[in-house]
DNA sequence: AGACAATCGAACCGATTGGTTCGAATAAGA
DNA sequence: TCTTATTCGAACCAATCGGTTCGATTGTCT
């Protein structure tokens, strides 16, 4: 089942499957698990790992706190599972603006406000801060969190500039990786890390979002444009 | 004396300065207050602020607890005298670049050189990693990083651009501050989220940081260049 | 040398922590 | 209805926490 969480494993591992659809063995119940995941997550969200504390998950989860060891091995654990959980959908749909065969304009314009209406969300920013503050401890995370991982949003945008390239549509480039790094990076110019450092204690207006992408595919098409 | 530690405050103003240079008052020994703020530093780079214990720091600086307590009121008071301290010498260096009269090219590199090695390296991904964990909890930390205050480098660079369209060295910007703020994002592009998510765990070579100022360089005087 | 004050160092306090245990309560299935 | 198993809930354990206290030690000044 889940890599991370040993113990589902091991009781997986140890009892067959009841007979019919039955009652779930005790720590396989996805309802229960996926409460506990719900209040973990926002109590560290909240507090951080550190000062998050099993007593105010429970309560938040609304389960007890020997329901919850059930389930995971540990405080670690349990966070690892949120941050896992936490898998972006958003790719699915920078990749469908990708693949729907717009003007280059107008697929950066689509493509670079939903990333930076993304990014720059309380929920994106919390979640960001929870990682960063303990991934020094915990650099496992860095490959759960997939900043710049092959199915990461610079990525796609790389595969998606070579095809222009391949079809005419844009200028010979000679890092695409580099240069949807670039694009990503100015859509979020001057908005991310004060967001990040609480400079910015709201979301910006999509009109904000909005300025800050149009110079990023000027400035993009200015030098990559036909 | 230190607006934050309200405890030397009052030391200070119930207590006359002693006859001669004499010995400094209890709480009032700069040699031995930057020991304990050197041995803080080094605790909450490592653990953050709340992994880190204020015995761990009192070891880490060679101190009693005690003394600790009658230079600092509490952890959080001695939290944000290290940040406070830690006033970046680096935005001199950055007005030096600025105000040196080379061409605009010349320029834009060396300071994106700087500015990126500097943000790029492990002490300030460090300390920004410290403050991002606590700042939905310590907000006043905020003014103090001074991520985009006037005197950021963003700021400072927005003063020079403007200066050189005045000097006819660039075509018109209508937003000086945001186009600061997108060179100094695309100087970091692709480096400094993976630095501070732990995917890239050193600092970036010279070559690294090099490519990615000379591509900013180039969009950017694609666009403003004259 | 003596006086005085800063610092040490360890014990202390109240509180909370992560994790464990186990009888009682509840829920599900036959 | 009865059986079985999951979950509850609270007590427990050992440890640590932030912060306080105070007699002893050390250092500085006269």
């Amino acid at each position: 089942m889940n890599e991370v969480d040993g113990k589902a494993d091991a009781v997986t591992m140890t009892q067959p499957e009841p007979q019919g659809a039955g009652r779930p063995a005790a720590g396989e119940d996805p309802i229960k698990r996926e409460q506990i995941l719900d209040g973990a997550l926002c109590v560290f969200m909240q507090m951080g790992f550190d000062a998050a504390s099993m007593n105010d998950i429970t309560r938040e989860a609304g389960v007890s706190k020997g329901t919850l060891y059930v389930y995971f091995k540990n405080k670690e654990d349990l966070f690892v599972a949120i941050i896992e959980r936490q898998k972006l959908r958003i790719f699915g749909r920078l990749q469908e603006i990708l693949e729907k065969n717009l003007p280059v304009v107008e697929t950066l314009h689509d493509f670079g406000m939903l990333f930076s209406t993304h990014m720059l969300s309380d929920r994106t920013v919390r979640g960001a801060r929870m990682v960063i503050a303990v991934i020094d401890r915990m650099p496992q995370l860095a490959n759960l969190f997939m900043v710049a991982g092959p199915n990461s949003g610079p990525a796609m945008l790389a595969n998606y500039l070579q095809r222009q390239v391949d079809n005419g549509q844009l200028k010979e480039i000679e890092d695409p990786m580099m240069v949807g790094r670039q694009f990503g990076d100015l859509c979020l110019a001057g908005l991310f890390r004060p967001r990040l450092f609480g400079e910015l204690t709201e979301p910006p207006t999509a009109e904000r979002i909005e300025r800050n992408v149009a110079s990023a595919v000027r400035l993009f098409l200015n030098t990559y444009g036909v």
